[in-house]
DNA sequence: GCCAACGTTGGC
DNA sequence: GCCAACGTTGGC
C-alpha cells in the first residue's frame, strides 16, 4: 500500500497592507500602476514580505490613519522581494545606518494596481464580523502593516463589499 | 537576559 | 491632538 503523500500546509497567498493616504493612497497606486512598498522597519513586516509573498498573491490595501480607516482595494504582489533603496540613503527618512549593502536588512516587494472596490470596507464594519474576529487586524492595539490573511477571510470580506454597510 | 525608557503606530 | 498599545534600544 503506498503512504499518504504528506501534505504541505496551503501557502499563505492573500495579504493586507496598510497606508497612510496622506502618504500614498489606492488612487495613487491606480495612477502609477505598480509601487516599491519600501519604507517597512518591523521585522513581522518584513518576514512576510520576504518569506511569504510571491509573485501573483492577493493584497487587500488597507487605509490607516486617517478618517476613515479600512480596505479601499486590491493590489497583487508583482516582484520577489529584494533589499529596500531607501535604508541605504542618508536622505531618506526611512535610513538604516545600521544596514549595509552587503548585508541588507530591509526588504520590500513591489505591488501593482487590481482594482478599487466600490465602497471602503470600514474597520469599524470588519470589526462588527464575528467570522472576522480572529484577524489581527481587527484586534485592539494591532500595529503590524504587513499581514496575511486566510483564503476564507479574504473570501467573506470580499462578499461584504456586495452589501450596504 | 531583564526591563525601563523611548519612539512609533494608528484609532478615535 | 490625545494616548493606549506595541516594538526597539540600551544600561545594568
Amino acid at each position: 500500500m503506498s503512504p499518504a503523500r504528506p501534505r504541505q500546509p496551503a501557502r499563505i497567498s492573500h495579504w493586507l497592507m496598510k497606508s497612510e493616504p496622506d502618504a500614498f493612497s489606492i488612487d495613487d497606486l491606480r495612477r502609477k500602476g505598480q509601487e516599491a512598498w519600501d519604507g517597512v522597519r518591523n521585522y513581522q513586516a518584513r518576514n512576510f514580505m520576504r518569506d511569504g509573498m510571491r509573485p501573483g498573491d492577493k493584497v487587500f490595501f488597507y487605509h490607516s490613519n486617517c478618517a476613515e480607516p479600512g480596505i479601499v482595494g486590491i493590489a497583487e504582489v508583482a516582484t520577489d522581494a529584494y533589499p529596500d533603496p531607501s535604508q541605504f540613503d542618508p536622505k531618506s527618512a526611512y535610513f538604516d545606518a545600521a544596514s549595509s549593502r552587503a548585508n541588507p536588512r530591509w526588504m520590500l516587494v513591489e505591488v501593482k494596481f487590481v482594482k478599487k472596490l466600490k465602497r471602503t470596507l470600514s474597520l469599524k464594519e470588519l470589526q462588527a464580523q464575528p467570522a472576522l474576529a480572529g484577524m489581527a487586524l481587527v484586534r485592539k492595539g494591532n500595529r503590524l502593516s504587513v499581514m496575511p490573511v486566510e483564503k476564507a477571510e479574504w473570501d467573506y470580506i470580499l462578499n461584504l463589499e456586495k452589501h450596504s454597510a
